[in-house]
DNA sequence: CGCACTCACGTTATTGTATAACAATTGTGC
DNA sequence: GCACAATTGTTATACAATAACGTGAGTGCG
């Protein structure tokens, strides 16, 4: 499924050690305040995806989680998932039936994402204005509830 | 998988008639011009897709195939539906793990869909311009061969 | 003609992705 | 203690996609 690849912190560098431990405090907060917990497999799928800035496959991260011991059936890794999405926390990146952690959580955003089609890092970047698509929308009567930009190609590692 | 919808033709009234024709020669049409050509089966899961502008999964068309004795197995749908997509005449709806009929063949364009999450129907409108997102992956270093935009809503007849 | 070649299809098997459904457990409030 | 929601465990299954191999039809050409 995944490639053995690099470690790639995403495109841009930043710092990765808070963008962790920031990402895990908000998650704990937004969960407390829906009156609801951020168990340990919950937060352990969080921290495998927050090792980097790349999308793992459900059966990816399900492996992670039983090497740990935490549950190998893959309700147990789906659930989790589904939780930390519900949170805000993580996004579903739809060509690759794969999952990343999101990179600004809090704001509310139409989620805009650079897929590397080699080594499938994920760089998400808000989408402003939707291009133009909810003045379509509105024209045609259309509800739009969520939406998702999905771009593929070469992140700048892989372009040599 | 799919619904046992309603035969909603897209949100726009148009004339879907002719609408079919024209996709049907114009896939005629491209296929020749590539020195291919659009077999029985190919035709087929074209008019499947072209009965109405709803998202059908590969195996809805592939049982629909099987009935009209054009073959059974996941293979002869799949390649049917690549076929037509490489010719640009369908597209593939991630997040429904489904396929449509392009509303505009012939124009180069960044898709974007408006997707009805209870009947299926898709909607196609030409995002402009992928709303900025192309400056956001200049400056990462990223470079972009594909997108598409995705947007999941009620569409008109099923917001009573 | 005989041969090589590509296109298209048939078929078997397998892999990957996701969820339904039900049982068991834990914690909290009353 | 009891009711109730949240969480996890487990089994089985459905849905999506592709690998890999074989077959036959059509075309171009020496």
């Amino acid at each position: 499924m995944s490639d053995p690849a690099p470690p790639l912190e995403g495109f841009a560098a930043h710092d990765h050690r808070r963008c962790r431990t920031e990402t895990l405090a908000v998650a704990e907060r937004l969960s407390t305040e829906r009156g609801l917990k951020l168990t340990p497999i919950r937060r352990r799928v969080l921290e495998i995806l927050l090792e980097g800035h790349r999308a793992l496959g459900a059966y990816d991260i399900l492996h992670r989680l039983a090497q740990d011991g935490l549950g190998s059936q893959p309700p147990v890794a789906y659930r989790a998932l589904n939780f930390l999405r519900d949170l805000g926390v993580v996004h579903r990146i739809e060509k690759l039936n794969a999952f990343v952690v999101c990179t600004h959580p809090r704001d509310a955003h139409v989620p805009a994402f650079l897929i590397c089609r080699k080594c499938s890092s994920v760089a998400e970047a808000s989408a402003p204005s939707q291009g133009g698509l909810l003045g379509a929308a509105a024209q045609a009567g259309f509800a739009i509830e969520t939406s998702v930009l999905e771009a593929e190609g070469l992140c700048p590692d892989c372009q040599g």
